[in-house]
RNA sequence: GGAGAGGUGGCUGAGUGGCCGAAAGCGCCCGUUUGCUAAACGGGUAUACGGCUAAAACCGUAUCGGGGGUUCGAAUCCCCCCCUCUCCGCCA
């Protein structure tokens, strides 16, 4: 959610703001219902007062009248509806504005959440590409392995043509997609034998890493919740579509409606829902490892095979809540993302930045930087009917100013120079750290070899009961 | 599921119709004094929105779990909802 003072103030800003992010944005509409509002506030502000005023003159000849009596009584009496007579007056126009009041400020919010925090001109490598779509995504750097060079194709690399990650699956008996979509359809799929065992050893490396070596507090985290929650981080409206609701108020008993949540940020960010922080206790670094739900609407026919877009996946997941200070937020962006590339050199996965260009953004980020891995078994077919290799996307950091804080109502007692202090909105990023089981498909891709097994990455190794290779009698 | 109790400021906790945005204590901040790793004393210490401002000060409105009602006026009375706790039952 934008500042609403600031809006006021600099609306080209947004205008331009929602303009390259390509989101329609109705400015001038909320400038006005903004402006009836407050109107409309300060015109029933403004009786309230005086009915207020007045009705402090009625007490004492309240408290008389009960003593009284005769004469007395029935000019006090008078005297009573006298007073009272404005205030009455006052009280009858009230509910008439209230309502309108009411109706004005729905409008307004509904315009409101829709106000996509504006791209920063300057992004965390560079100035921030102005572009409609993914296609306007700038490449950063890749990086290597020792074992594997991005800009040489996989036969190069290693002396032979690579099986996808689906071949691989099948020949060493990892996963189960047929099973898997009896059961629950389309995208759905079981992870057997050593496929969930590395699925699980991945998530539990990156987990255990980001608690012990870079001081991330572990947290559990609800993934059924409130529509508040979906809307405070920034998820709805506009990513309705994407979430998956369970209807309980449509039961006799007439519950509250829930949502399933598409990532862990939503429950680590809602943790502090409300909250006022004490600054001394910032930076939070929170992370979790939860199971994710997408609905994946939009993407009929994308992707369809395999493990890349599926319903169901875990993700470990990073965030920070910080200090209102750019600089320190900018900052943290840069590690959240140091973090990631440390990851993926340990599991010796070849990947790329990019830097994400306005249209990619989303609503509520001012600076994204995605992380690809090199998927040997993705992309195009080439001359020999076998896939060409393409990068697929794997992390996303972003950073948020205080978009998502302001929805949350998560703010912080700033201590000022002059030892004051102010109530401010926090900074919050967020970034994966790793989701699987779409990790798997570089993970296996990368480091099969010639006879079809796959060599395990030694960090690995002492989640898997020290096993080196997968598929191969030893 | 049954029975009961309760939700007041950063915390504890008073307050049953106007003098209550709210006593008192704790905590925190500032100052004074005595001095030695602290005590005493004095003062200050919520949030949001709006108005007026260059910005403050200031003024107004709202907020005592949430919503609605009664009333000229509600922390206080009435209704609905939410949440917490205790005991019993049931179950992981």
């Amino acid at each position: 959610m934008i500042d609403l003072k600031d809006l006021r103030a600099n609306p080209d800003k947004y205008r331009l703001g929602a303009k390259n992010k390509a989101m329609p944005a109705d400015i001038d509409g909320l400038l006005a219902v903004d402006a009836a509002v407050r109107g409309a506030q300060t015109q029933l502000q403004e009786l309230t007062a005086e009915k207020n005023r007045l009705s402090k003159d009625i007490g004492p000849p309240m408290g008389l009248l009960k003593k009284a009596d005769g004469a007395q009584k029935a000019e006090l009496e008078a005297k009573l509806a006298a007073l009272k007579a404005r205030p009455l007056e006052i009280a009858s126009q009230e509910p008439e504005l209230e309502e309108s009041i009411r109706q004005l400020e729905a409008g307004r919010l509904a315009l409101w959440l829709k106000i996509p925090q504006p791209a920063d001109a300057q992004a965390l490598f560079g100035p921030l590409p102005v572009g409609s779509d993914a296609e306007g995504n700038q490449e950063i750097r890749r990086v290597g392995t020792p074992a594997f060079d991005p800009g040489k194709s996989f036969a190069q690399n290693k002396g032979f043509t690579p099986k996808t990650h689906l071949e691989l699956i099948e020949n060493l008996g990892l996963a189960d997609f047929q099973r898997g979509v009896k059961m629950a359809g389309s995208r759905s799929y079981v992870l057997t034998g050593l496929g969930q065992r590395l699925h699980n050893a991945v998530l539990q490396f990156a987990f255990n890493r980001m608690c012990d070596r870079h001081g991330f507090q572990a947290m559990s985290v609800p993934v059924l919740v409130r529509e508040e929650l979906m809307t405070g981080t920034g998820f709805f409206p506009a990513g309705r579509e994407q979430a998956y609701c369970i209807e309980e108020s449509k039961r006799e008993d007439g519950g509250r409606d829930l949502f399933l949540t598409g990532t862990g940020e939503v429950g680590l960010m809602g943790f502090h829902q409300d909250e006022i922080l004490e600054e001394e206790t910032l930076p939070r670094r929170y992370t979790t490892v939860s199971t994710c739900f997408r609905r994946e609407a939009g993407a009929a026919g994308r992707d369809t095979a395999g493990l890349y877009r599926i319903h169901q996946f875990d993700k470990v997941e990073q965030i920070v809540i910080c200090r209102a200070d750019e600089m320190e937020s900018r900052d943290w962006h840069q590690k959240m993302l140091g973090f990631v590339e440390e990851l993926l050199a340990a599991l010796e996965l070849p990947y790329r930045l990019l830097q994400c260009c306005t249209g990619d953004l989303g609503v509520k980020n001012a600076d994204m930087v995605d992380v690809e891995c090199w998927m040997p078994g993705r992309g195009d077919l080439g001359k020999d009917g076998r896939p060409q290799g393409a990068w697929g996307e794997t992390h996303s950091a972003s950073r948020l100013y205080d978009f998502q804080t302001r929805r949350l109502n998560l703010r912080y007692r700033a201590k000022l120079e002059n030892g004051k202090t102010e109530v401010r909105f926090c900074h919050s990023l967020n970034n994966t750290v790793l989701a699987s089981p779409r990790i798997l498909i570089p993970l296996l891709e990368i480091h099969q070899n010639a006879d079809g097994s796959v060599t395990v990455p030694p960090a690995l190794r002492p989640y898997l009961g020290g096993l080196e290779v997968i598929g191969r009698k030893s």
